[in-house]
DNA sequence: ATAGGGTTAG
């Protein structure tokens, strides 16, 4: 009676004729309907059966174990007339292997302990055990139940070894789990070889993982291949990761859903969107698809892509709440600038840990809303269960330099070193960021003298944070700073650079940053470098210089060039050439109002009233909802904000008279001098 | 003699 076949066609022999099986036989039938999923019957030849003993009600306990049905099997234990040590070793299992029941199972095998004397432990406990173990990672009681082991002598036990291992590995402790496997009585098998390769591959130990594949490869199977796979997708090696994933299938083992989620992970870390398509097609084809950590790899490897339709299509198939996956459209949804969506998704999920909070506030930082970051604090610090780590404090800082709020970034400054945060790089840059963003050169400064390590990013925050307060000599000079310390500038410096020379008409220190940039660092020139030049030429008043580089820049139609070079044109008077590029910018870009308003601009520049109008009627429903460029102060009294013509604020005419004065100053104050005035004062 | 409980890859 070895199939369900065979099992269910005995039965029916035996119903037609009457003959009632035995014990023994009624046994088997459960055991073999639970094992093809049919609970319902095997409970009701359980219930039918004449004479019922500890091996019935055994076999049905732990069918409903494997199901995860602990409340069925529960009450069987309770109801069952007979216990013996299985009965109680199937319930642990239960509760070691069911989600948030570890508790119960800490509480199981105490009540076991307290009948020590009519119950032994054996190997099937201790493997429950070790598991719970290495779930709860609590190394303690790993090592008081390795003690009892050793002390009971039952350390012989394949199963209990793998189990060892795997405990030390999961409690972060890789040097035991390397002993306990070198020094294990038990000959090496496949499953505490397994073991161990993957506490190396947690360990990131790859090289060790992969001597113990190559030097038994009789010892190999689906699961060391897996397991290496996974580990090289784990550790950063994505492209070993892949070339596993290929040899596998060429020394003949089948690729599963444990293949497949994992590189799939490798696609995610590489942003390769067409591999994971055609992953995705082996996916559907090895019929793996229904899968919740292959479905979860999928969305994330979209999500990552910034592929959020894809993301979606796959999404919307997984039925059960899966906080995996929606952490993935969050993060993806967010990257992608979608506001709404990551916030409906960040609502519908129970549990919100560290990663979907910072999703989220990077997002609101990426797209500017920095209302919505410091709502999104507020609602944070209502959880008190949750500390403010490293990331978040990062986008904090992000939101503090956007809304120049110098106060609340002191306190975020603040915050992290009373916690004493680790200043690694990215902190250290955003806090430097955040100080020159809203104002304080000083403070920005004083922070980088005292930093021995600085890297690119950094130097590029310092040159352009220097460059747009106007200390273009200071920008230059940590320019010849960090080339001296041997540091490579990239694209990023030279902007910076590029902006410092704009702000102070450096017009041949700007081309010989240009020409080095081009020759000494094979830089090609982006429409950013080239949009500065031309904004550099065009202040300088040099507009043929600007129509030089004009002619040579490969796609000079681009929306950012004209518009730079259509303002040159217009500081230097040239209405024409300004309205060429201006009528050039509207075809490019029709359905962009702002460019309607830039043609007008140019020829109300020229009086050309009839022209502006004809703009003005083509533009109607064009309309963009540009925001205003807005300034504000922060006053002892609250912020001031001001944009372009606007009188409502309490002291509107005596600001406007002052700024009156200040104007004519300005027109006769050589340009060095703008940078100056920093403050206002209001009486 | 016999039936029931356990290990590794995400």
């Amino acid at each position: 009676m070895r199939s369900l076949k065979d099992g269910l066609a005995y039965q029916a022999r035996a119903v037609k004729s009457g003959f009632v099986p035995s014990t023994f036989l009624f046994n088997q039938l459960i055991r073999l309907y639970s094992q093809n999923g049919l609970l319902r019957e095997a409970h009701k030849l359980f219930d039918e059966m004449p004479q019922r003993n500890v091996y019935s009600s055994n076999a049905l306990i732990s069918a409903y174990v494997k199901a995860r049905d602990l409340t069925r099997a529960r009450a069987l234990f309770d109801s069952a007339t007979e216990r013996d040590l299985v009965t109680y070793n199937s319930m642990l299992t239960g509760y070691v292997t069911v989600e948030g029941r570890e508790s119960d199972a800490l509480e199981w095998f105490d009540e076991m302990q307290s009948m020590r004397d009519r119950l032994k432990f054996d190997e099937f406990t201790l493997t429950a055990m070790l598991n719970l173990v290495a779930k709860l990672r609590v190394q303690c009681y790993g090592t008081q139940l390795h003690a009892y082991m050793v002390r009971t002598g039952n350390d012989t036990d394949k199963y209990v070894m793998s189990s060892l291992i795997d405990m030390y590995s999961k409690c972060g402790s890789f040097r035991e789990a390397y002993r306990v496997f070198c020094e294990s009585k038990v000959e090496v098998d496949l499953v505490s070889k397994n073991t161990i390769m993957a506490a190396c591959c947690r360990e990131g130990k790859m090289e060790v993982a992969l001597d113990l594949f190559q030097r038994l490869p009789k010892l190999n199977d689906t699961v060391s291949w897996n397991t290496l796979i996974s580990g090289y997708a784990q550790n950063g090696f994505e492209e070993e990761s892949l070339n596993f994933f290929m040899k596998m299938r060429d020394s003949g083992f089948g690729w599963n859903e444990h293949t497949f989620a994992s590189v799939l992970n490798a696609c995610s870390s590489m942003r390769n969107s067409k591999l994971g398509k055609e992953i995705h097609a082996w996916v559907l084809r090895e019929g793996v698809i229904s899968n919740l950590f292959v479905k979860s790899a999928l969305v994330d490897v979209y999500c990552k892509c910034g592929n959020i339709k894809y993301a979606d299509l796959v999404y919307a198939t997984i039925e059960c709440e899966n906080s995996f996956s929606t952490t993935s459209m969050i993060v993806g949804h967010s990257s992608q600038g979608n506001m709404s969506e990551a916030r409906r998704l960040f609502d519908s999920l129970n549990e919100k840990n560290s990663i979907v909070w910072t999703a989220l506030f990077t997002g609101y930082v990426k797209a500017q809303q920095c209302e919505a970051v410091f709502e999104l604090l507020n609602e944070y610090r209502g959880n008190a269960n949750i500390s403010f780590d490293v990331p978040i404090i990062i986008c904090l800082l992000g939101a503090c330099a956007l809304q120049a709020a110098l106060d609340p970034g002191k306190q975020i400054h603040a915050y992290s070193l009373r916690k004493g945060m680790e200043m690694e790089e990215k902190l250290i840059s955003a806090t430097i960021d955040m100080y020159f963003k809203s104002g304080s050169t000083e403070y920005a400064g004083k922070i980088f003298q005292k930093l021995t390590g600085r890297d690119l990013i950094l130097y590029n925050i310092m040159i352009s944070g220097y460059a747009n307060h106007g200390h273009e000599d200071q920008a230059m000079e940590l320019y010849k700073e960090m080339l001296e310390r041997g540091l490579k500038p990239d694209e990023v410096t030279f902007i910076a650079l590029l902006s410092a020379c704009r702000h102070s008409g450096l017009v041949e220190m700007g081309e010989k940053y240009f020409k080095s940039m081009v020759e000494d660092y094979k830089i090609v020139p982006e429409m950013d470098h080239y949009a500065c030049m031309i904004d550099l030429y065009g202040r300088a008043n040099r507009l043929e210089k600007a129509m030089g580089l004009m002619k040579k820049i490969p796609r000079n139609s681009d929306p950012v060039i004209l518009g730079a070079f259509l303002n040159a044109c217009k500081i230097n008077r040239n209405l024409s050439l300004a309205r060429e590029a201006a009528e050039q910018l509207l075809v490019i870009e029709e359905d962009n109002g702002s460019r309607y308003v830039q043609l007008a601009n140019v020829f109300a520049a020229e009086e050309n009233w009839a022209e502006m109008r004809k703009i003005r009627e083509k533009m109607r429903g064009k309309e963009t909802k540009k925001l205003a460029g807005c300034s504000w102060v922060y006053l002892e009294n609250g912020i001031h904000a001001f944009t372009s013509g606007d009188t409502s604020h309490i002291k509107a005419e005596a600001i406007y008279s002052i700024l009156e004065f200040l104007s004519a100053d300005l027109r006769v104050l050589p340009n060095s001098s703008v940078g100056k005035i920093t403050t206002l004062t209001l009486t």
